[in-house]
DNA sequence: TGATACGATTACATCGTTGAAACAGCGTTG
DNA sequence: CAACGCTGTTTCAACGATGTAATCGTATCA
C-alpha cells in the first residue's frame, strides 16, 4: 500500500509532524528540511490517507448528489455541471440514485451516508414538505427544484409556474385554443408537476380558455415512453388538441414520435413544446421549442450555497442562523424552435 | 455531531468494544446485553463514522467510476447500471469526469483519489497502452471498452471491430455500394474509433468495395454537432454516400438532422446507422438502426470483476497473480430500425 | 552575561473504530 | 479437582493524520 507519513519521516530523518507540516504548507520549516522531506515524499510517492485525515479533521471533502435518474438527460446534463463546479472547489462528488422512489429519497434525507459526506445536493421528486421538515440529519443540504418548504433549507430553482405559464402563452399566441398538457401527476407531492400544471392553467384562464381535464391526463413518469403513450390517448379524443405542452423534453420527444408516426405534421397539424432544453431537442426534427433553465447557473449556485453552509457550520455546531441568501431563483429562457413555429 | 461508540457505550453501561460487536453482528453477545445496547444505539441515533471505520479496516466502501462525460447518453445509461450494480454490493460510487482529456485520464491512472477508493472502473478515451502499462497505483482497476493492453488489467467490452463489420455488412446487404463512415479519429490512441473503422474497412474489403478516405473523414469528438458537421461535408462531395455508418448514436442523430434538413429522405435517399443504442435513437424519426451493447451486462460484469479483485488483493499484498477471468467479452445485438430499412 | 524572543522541530494525545488477545465465569470431562 | 473448553466481555494497541504544547537552538537585546 501507499507510504504513510511515518515512512516518509523515517526516510527523511525527521519527525512525522514535520512531514505533516511540509505537506500542509506550514510556514516555519527550514528550507533545508523542507527539501529533504520533499525528496522523500516524491521518492515514496506519498499520498495522504484521506480516511485518516478526515477522521482527524472531521471533513471528508466529498459531497453527495442525490437525484432520481442519472440517465435522464436533464439530470445527466445537470450532473456534469455540478461535478465541474464541485471539482473546482476541490470536492469529490458521489452519486446517489433514488429512482424517484419515496423510500430511497427518505433514506437520503435520513443521512445514510452522513458520515461520509460533508454536504448534500438533493433533487427530490416524491418526498414532500413534511418529510423534508422532519429531517434530523444535520449534514448541510441544498435542494434543487422548486422550494418545497419555508424552513431553513436552501434551494435553487427556476420559477416553474411562471415558465410554464409563459410557454402556454406562447402556444396561445400562435392562435391555438385547444391546448393539451402532458406531465400532470397524481401524486400530490409531485411538486414540479403541480407547479407546471398551475402555470398552464393560469395561462388558459388569463386567455379565457376553458381547462379541460381530458387534455391534461396524468403520466406515470417523465420518460419518452410516457409521452408517447399519453399522446396516443390525446389523439384518440373526439377533439384532439392543436398544441401540446409537455412538462419535460423527454415527454415531448415521446409525444413527437407518436405524432409523426400518426401522420401528423409538426408544427402544422400539431404544435409541441417541451421543458428542460436537453440536447436531444436541439437535434430532433423538428427541433423542440422548450424552456431552457440555466443549468450551469443552477449547478454553480447550488455548489456555492453548499460551500457556504459547510464552511459556516463549525464541527458540532448548528449552521449559522442566517448564512446568506438561501432561496435562489435561477434564470431560464423560452426558446422557440421548429416544433411550434415553422421557420 | 453524531454519537460515537463511546457515547453509546456509556449510555448502555458496557465497553466500547461490546457496542462495536453488536453493531457488527458479532455472535457472542448475551441477548440481554444486545438489547440494552440496541436501545442505546437507537436512542442516540448512532451512525458509524465511516472515516474511522475505513481507516481501521483499510477499506472505504467507495469505488470510482471514471468516464469521459456524464452527459453523453451512452455513459449516462451505463453509469446508472454501474451504480445500481455497485449499490447492490453495498458500495458507493463516486464519479470522475475526464472530459476525455489526456491529462485528466492520466491523473485517474496515477490515483488522485487512491486513498479514498477501493477500486476503479475506468473508461479511457485518449490514454494508450503505454500509459496504462506505466500505471503505478495499485488500486484495483477494471477497464471499460476494448482491451488496450495485454497486461494484468481486467476489462469488459464488446468486440467493437466485429460489431462494426456486421453493421457495415448490413448496409452492404441493402445494396449500398458507397458507404460512408463518421467517427474516425486522428489521435492514434483513440482505440475504439480505430477498431470500428477497422471493422468497417474489413466489411468493405470482404465485399470487394473500395475504401475511400473522403467517405470517412475524422471527427473532433463524438457529439451530435460533430455528426451534423461531418454529414454536411459528406453531402458536399461530388458523389455523396448512399449510406453512412456513424460510430455512435450521437453522431448518427447529428447526421440525421443534417440529412433531413437537407431535404433527404431517410432511409430512402440515405441510410443511416449508429452504435450504442441510446434511448434517443428509439424515439427519433426515423428510429435508428444501431449496435446495442448489453449495458447492464457490461456494468454488472465490471462491478463483479472489480469486487473479485478487491476481495482478492489483501491489504498490502499484490492482487493474486491469477484471480479468474480478466477479459470479458460482452454481448451485443444489431438492431435494425427505420433509418436503414423502411418498415 | 543572562533574559527574551522567535524559528524550527518534536512528543504526545486524539479522532472513532476494530482486531488480537486476555480475562472472567461456568459447565464438562477425565 | 485440575484442566479444558466455551461464552461473553473487556483491555489494549493500532490504523494515519494533525492540533497542542513542549522543547531545543540560536540570535537579539538590555
Amino acid at each position: 500500500m501507499g507510504a504513510s507519513l511515518k515512512d516518509v519521516a523515517a526516510l527523511a530523518g525527521v519527525s512525522v509532524k514535520t512531514v505533516s507540516n511540509v505537506v500542509n504548507g506550514y510556514t516555519y520549516v527550514a528550507p533545508h528540511t523542507r527539501e529533504k522531506v520533499e525528496q522523500a515524499l516524491a521518492e515514496l510517492e506519498y499520498r495522504p490517507n484521506l480516511s485518516a485525515r478526515n477522521l482527524r479533521r472531521g471533513r471528508t471533502g466529498v459531497i453527495a448528489l442525490a437525484l432520481p435518474e442519472l440517465d435522464a438527460p436533464y439530470f445527466a446534463e445537470l450532473s456534469r455541471f455540478v461535478i465541474d463546479a464541485a471539482v473546482e472547489r476541490g470536492w469529490t462528488v458521489l452519486i446517489d440514485q433514488t429512482d424517484g422512489l419515496a423510500d430511497r429519497e427518505r433514506e437520503v434525507l435520513q443521512g445514510i451516508r452522513e458520515q461520509l459526506i460533508d454536504g448534500l445536493i438533493f433533487s427530490p421528486i416524491t418526498v414532500g414538505r413534511e418529510e423534508l421538515a422532519a429531517r434530523t440529519d444535520s449534514t448541510p443540504m441544498v435542494l434543487l427544484g422548486e422550494r418545497i418548504m419555508d424552513g431553513p433549507t436552501h434551494h435553487v430553482a427556476i420559477d416553474n409556474q411562471r415558465a410554464a405559464r409563459e410557454m402556454t402563452e406562447h402556444l396561445i399566441s400562435l392562435g391555438h385554443t385547444r391546448i393539451g398538457a402532458i406531465g400532470a401527476q397524481e401524486n400530490p407531492s409531485a411538486n414540479t408537476a403541480h407547479l407546471r400544471l398551475a402555470g398552464y392553467r393560469q395561462a388558459l384562464e388569463a386567455a379565457g380558455l376553458p381547462y379541460d381535464e381530458r387534455l391534461a391526463p396524468p403520466t406515470a413518469s417523465y420518460h419518452r415512453a410516457d409521452g408517447a403513450a399519453v399522446m396516443r390517448r390525446l389523439l384518440e379524443l373526439d377533439e384532439p388538441p392543436q398544441a401540446v405542452f409537455c412538462f419535460n423534453d423527454l415527454l415531448a420527444l415521446g409525444a413527437l414520435r407518436t405524432a409523426l408516426t400518426s401522420g401528423l405534421r409538426v408544427p402544422d397539424d400539431l404544435a409541441l413544446a417541451g421543458f428542460d432544453d436537453i440536447e436531444d431537442g436541439r437535434y430532433s426534427t423538428p427541433t423542440l421549442t422548450t424552456i431552457s433553465p440555466d443549468k450551469a447557473h443552477i449547478a454553480r449556485t447550488a455548489v456555492e450555497l453548499l460551500d457556504a453552509r459547510i464552511s459556516g457550520s463549525g464541527r458540532g455546531g448548528r449552521p449559522a442562523e442566517d448564512d446568506g441568501q438561501r432561496e435562489v431563483e435561477a434564470d431560464y429562457r423560452l426558446i422557440v424552435r421548429e416544433s411550434t413555429v415553422r421557420p
